[in-house]
DNA sequence: CATGAATGAGGTTTCATTCAT
DNA sequence: TATGAATGAAACCTCATTCAT
């Protein structure tokens, strides 16, 4: 419950002052604890926001997984467009979360947080894709990471722009053509 | 060529230690200067990531803009070609240089520099894309968002993951496929 | 019994960590209880080491008035390896503590503990001494602080030393010759 | 010239507070200067107690060992006069840097400086004795032990106890008597 | 112009102690 | 009585920035 607030805090910091400046006692103060309390769940700063990284990417993460089990042996493009709804929903879900995130991840640590949990994305794409109806093979290692991250880039752009509610209905629309296009030709054609 | 001297070793820095990491005194010692020289060519530190930073996002925007301009009223798919082939050399150029920055990009001030120059190659990229043979009318605007994300996107996480010279190559065909099959696509069903 | 465990802890804890980073909740997780129970036995910190420090001392103490008291009137040279005896042997009954103890006893409270019981060690020396058969008179006072203090000290160096069971040996051999060498020619010249 | 100040003030405030209570803002103001440029001369708190405890011990054990020097192949009893001399003189030419480095050599880290120090005194005096004219030979290194901390147990006790300048000129002569003593009998017997 | 010692605000972290359960 | 989560003062240390030389 505790660790439930810090957590909170730490994002409602993030997206307030920015990385540079979120420190551990102005989250504690924002969650209504003392720094001692924040310290007491975790060991340092660092820990304390890949723990919240963390959280954010395994959602995202099995939201991708479960999409890629539910539709194995699927076409392609149904395929692709059951991953592209299920990662803009996970990120949308919260999107102050995701968006506060992304400077997280920029540094070593939390990059490395990222980096272990999109290899579980790759994977599971990796292996949707090449189970997947009507896919010759190919290099599916590399078309998975492609998808996985103009997906990704796309709609962190987005965010990022601080985009209104329209266009993110329009990125949902964007990123199934984009995607599924890439999908289409490249799985054909290697 | 002192400013040189400390920019080039900025990057360094950042590369060998990362942005939390880095001090004005560390950036200094590599340049082989004091600090009060870095202090006389930069006001502070603030100014010296983004200083950097600038440097490289518009040699990125130039040569993107650069292309657009060749190829004003070519056909969509020979501008998308011209265009990601000048966006990943620019990238490719100096890729310690393109790694470093993602780092600094990713502060409020950073970022704030990053989106000016998008903006740049935003605009440059809608006007040429409205201006190419064969495109129907469209939402130019969140197209060429789209296209330029996803292919910033995918090259960052090219690039962050250390990929080997082999993996560069494919970046470049499959970025061609990706982006081609996008414009394509959206462009006719818009 | 909770107080023993306590105590034990402590012990423990200053020699496996040192007394800079012995802290109450690692002494309460080392005695199987939790802080709060600790502070039910101790005000605070520095009366549990003064507690443990006192406890010992005053066994070092009583094993050498002891010793006075049982030889008055002796011979100086039997006063002496009775009271030499007895030192070594209160210290190395439980060499560990005492290894233990000399960080407690070099803080300012610490050291006030010591001082008070060293006074009772000494006023039952110079006594002893003063009363011993073959006595010139001089200055007891002095003669009984030299001769504590030597003791004292050679026996910390051999013990902080982490010398082996055959030194120690040694130790009670040497001292007595130290000992009853400096009384003799001490007692006889003043 | 501020590395003296600041090695001059760590003194200070180790005899004014004790070391539990010495803290790097303290130093830094009775030395003059800030926090920071304590911190630009030594890494860190314990290395700062080191290093001033460091040049203490050395000037100690010079002396020893100049001593040592000085009177290779004398007698046994000019040999211990001299050495006595030396490190009572050592001792009490600071007599309050004696006292407060007690305090500082009783954590692992300035115990670890003192050993290093106290085993060149310990290596100077062992072969001093065994080329000492009149020695029969015997366990140099255990003697040598055992007189140097005698010595330097019955010093220690006389400076902690705070005793007046009339009590010091007995320390001199009591210790030619303890020592003298203890060699002489010592060196005969073995 | 260059230097680099000095500054000191401010951040991270620890830990003795309390108190509601 | 026992517990242990919560507290927050205070310690250590860093580093952007200045300025006398």
């Amino acid at each position: 419950m505790t660790v439930e607030a810090i957590s909170e805090a730490t994002i409602q910091v993030l997206l307030a002052v920015g990385l540079e400046r979120l420190t551990t006692t102005r989250v504690a103060g924002r969650a209504g604890v003392s720094v001692g309390t924040l310290y007491q769940y975790f060991p340092n700063k660092q820990a304390l926001l890949n723990a919240v990284l963390k959280v954010h990417s395994i959602k995202v993460a099995e939201a991708v997984e479960h999409a890629c089990h539910a539709n194995r042996g699927a076409a392609v493009p149904v395929l692709v467009a059951a991953v592209v709804e299920a990662f803009v929903n996970a990120k949308l879900e919260r999107r102050d979360v995701s968006t506060a995130l992304y400077a997280a991840a920029s540094e070593p640590e939390g990059a490395a947080v990222v980096r272990r949990l999109s290899k579980r994305v790759h994977r599971a794409l990796t292996a949707a894709l090449a189970e997947a109806a009507g896919a010759t093979l190919g290099d599916m290692e590399f078309v998975a990471l492609m998808f996985y991250s103009a997906m990704a880039g796309a709609t962190r752009a987005v965010l990022e722009v601080g985009a209104p509610a329209k266009m993110v209905v329009r990125l949902r629309e964007e990123l199934l053509v984009l995607c599924q296009g890439y999908a289409a030709k490249s799985l054909r054609s290697s």
